[in-house]
DNA sequence: ACCATTAAGTCAATTCGCTTGACTTAATTA
DNA sequence: TAATTAAGTCAAGCGAATTGACTTAATGGT
């Protein structure tokens, strides 16, 4: 039958999907709650007791659980609480932005073993995998030095750069035209031998906040990332969501107005680059970063006016964002120091009326993220390990 | 141990979620590709003949599908190929509007069996909600003249109403605070004795579309819906996305511009709210949609001008969604008449630039979707079919 | 001090749904 | 007419969760 169109479908599962998804669940529960006992485990997960103490056993010999010392409370035989073994996967995440990259490895839960960068050439993409292949064979020789298993429980390349991805030729260099075209992924799955995923630098941010930040267990998420440029990293559902092509988020494009084709996107007015701008600050300066740091501690006038001014349109952003999606909280990460960051923050409020401003409401409808540069980095890293640990990346189908 | 804070984690499966997710997955690709043989299930699902083999035995018992005449084509033994029963299950779908509820009975295939609808009282929940299970009630009484099993094979009710939810109590009697504050769901549930889930009417468009109409089959949709206000319906990831609080989408209600609390929302400038106060018109004008109609049919000044401006409204609107969505496509329904939809449409374009203006696309960046009147009502009804049906409801996960 | 109670965790048998591989049936093509 | 191709069945096997009884080890009431 069917020869013209192929046939369409979900895949089905069996034992082994159940098994796969049992499993996930199991270390997502001790994700979430740090430690259980097999019982609480059974609980969590509605499994029987039976079950899980048999996957627990698995894990255990897997190395990807340990337990802990016995716990008396209570009436009862004493309980023996789980808990990750941190050193149980590693997984490398890779940043690559206009003049750097940085290269990190976390583990299991997301604890950052090591770490590199290095300066890249401005878009000039092939001298610049070499580079980064360098950073990646350092990176892997450091862990081994730490972990004797680590080659073995490697379990991705993430990588991370900005978006938007896929578009036609820009002639603005600071979109990375280069990187674009350039067949990226394939050159570092053969240059590592590693699985490799790609995803913008905000939904990195967002997938950090997810594994380890303010969006921990938090199922509806959105991360306003203001860098270079700015978009949104959204967690839907417990998720990451990437849109059809990989580019959901990129709020920054945002035309202001419905006047037309002639007015400002977002990000012309309130990302880093306009404060590069604003400032008369080169942005390949090696010392940006500090500069900005201190410009901020000191109030100064030029960066307050900023911050004032870029404020207003971030407000506007998390309006924007509140009214589309409905998140539990919205977390502003930045590429910029925590000083300018937090003064932002502060600016910003208060924050203008929206269906977020519900009663009883139990997360801040904003609050502040991470602030740390590495945290892309890391958030690049934490993409593979979801795609071989969360239960979300549904274990349950059938190989494709 | 966990005494303090409760457990958090999710359910784990065993062979019987399995069994369901297969059973899922095999309706869903018959839904997909209208019929199929055995083997070609098996290859859709990637399960062995043989488990579908016994599967197809179980749904075929229990009516969901049958098979057709055997087909003789190339080599081998004729193929059987199976197609889904229509009335192997029946759904209500509610539309509760200002002055006006509609209800349908939807078959498995999203077909309406049948239909009703009555005036009610602007907010005055409960004379409306007797009207409501009134009409209910009737529906079913006709449904079981038209097939014996229908009562067994209900599976549930669906409401679809303005959004938002939750919110603080609103002074604005078009947001109908006296319906929003009534216990809609428990009395439903208890006059009908039905499942009964709720959604906004533009979630309730997006799913009728996904189920029957241009979103048939595409996991990356977003539905703008121009009512009385404008909302989104959003298809993400192949599902309905409803946010943290159910008011995902909510896009009306968007300040235009970063000026501040005083600006305009969207559905001010561009919803039928906005047209019935440009052309001196009662919204609960029995007449209303033909009088539009006509209007529309006859080019009046008066109606040209409205679109031309809402156009403007409305294509930034378009390009808002597929910057932050990066959806395959956008479907452009609403509650207006036919020839007036295809006007605005017409005078959305050109479409604002975007991310969406990509090389190789395979749908159009904006399609016009049902404007039947009654597609919330199918769309709300949609939905207890899929939490019934669908693979994406997850079947897998052990009762909580 | 003792025993009933509570709870964690194991053991062994069972069940259930998918897989495996051989087999049957029925068409086309050389 | 025989070889080939493909749909579909049969029967045994397997794997993972379930079931229910059992063991272990603590607390708390009398």
């Amino acid at each position: 039958m069917h020869d013209i169109s192929p046939i369409r479908a979900k895949s089905g599962t069996n034992q082994e999907g159940t098994s796969a998804h049992n499993r996930r669940v199991m270390i997502e529960a001790l994700r979430l709650n740090g430690a259980l006992s097999r019982a609480d485990l059974a609980r969590a997960t509605q499994l029987t007791k039976q079950a899980v103490s048999n996957i627990v056993e698995d894990l255990e010999r897997d190395g990807l659980v340990v337990a802990l010392d016995a716990v008396r409370k209570g009436r009862g035989q004493p309980f023996t609480p789980y808990r990750l073994v941190p050193e149980g996967a590693f997984a490398i995440g890779l940043q690559i932005d206009r003049h750097l990259t940085r290269v990190v490895v976390v583990d299991l839960v997301g604890s950052v073993m090591v770490r590199a960068e290095a300066n890249l050439p401005l878009d000039e993409p092939s001298p610049g995998v070499q580079t980064i292949l360098g950073l990646v064979a350092r990176v892997r020789r450091e862990l081994a030095g730490i972990s004797a298993q680590s080659e073995r429980r490697l379990v991705g390349l993430g990588v991370a750069m900005p978006g938007p991805f896929g578009l036609r030729e820009s002639d603005d260099k600071w979109m990375m035209p280069a990187w674009q075209q350039f067949p990226l992924l394939e050159t570092l799955a053969a240059g590592t031998g590693l699985n490799v995923g790609l995803q913008n630098d905000a939904a990195a941010c967002a997938t950090a906040e997810r594994i380890v930040g303010a969006a921990h267990g938090v199922d509806h998420a959105v991360c306003l990332y203001v860098g270079y440029g700015i978009a949104a990293g959204l967690i839907l559902n417990g998720e990451l969501y990437n849109g059809g092509n990989g580019n959901a988020g990129e709020i920054g494009r945002v035309l202001l107005s419905p006047a037309g084709p002639g007015s400002t996107p977002l990000e012309h007015r309130a990302s880093l680059a306009s404060l590069y701008q604003h400032l008369g600050l080169n942005p390949a300066d090696a010392n940006l970063y500090d500069k900005l740091a201190a410009l901020a501690v000191a109030e100064d006038p030029k960066i307050m006016a900023w911050i004032e001014h870029a404020a207003s349109d971030l407000r506007w952003s998390v309006h924007l964002i509140e009214t589309i999606f409905d998140p539990q909280t919205v977390i502003l990460t930045s590429g910029a120091p925590e000083p300018l960051a937090r003064r932002l923050l502060q600016a910003m409020h208060p924050l203008l009326p929206s269906i977020a401003d519900r009663p009883g409401r139990r997360l801040p409808r904003l609050q502040l993220g991470t602030t740390d540069p590495w945290a892309i980095a890391v958030g690049a890293a934490a993409e593979p390990i979801s795609r071989a640990f969360d239960p979300r990346f549904s274990a349950i189908l059938k190989a494709g």
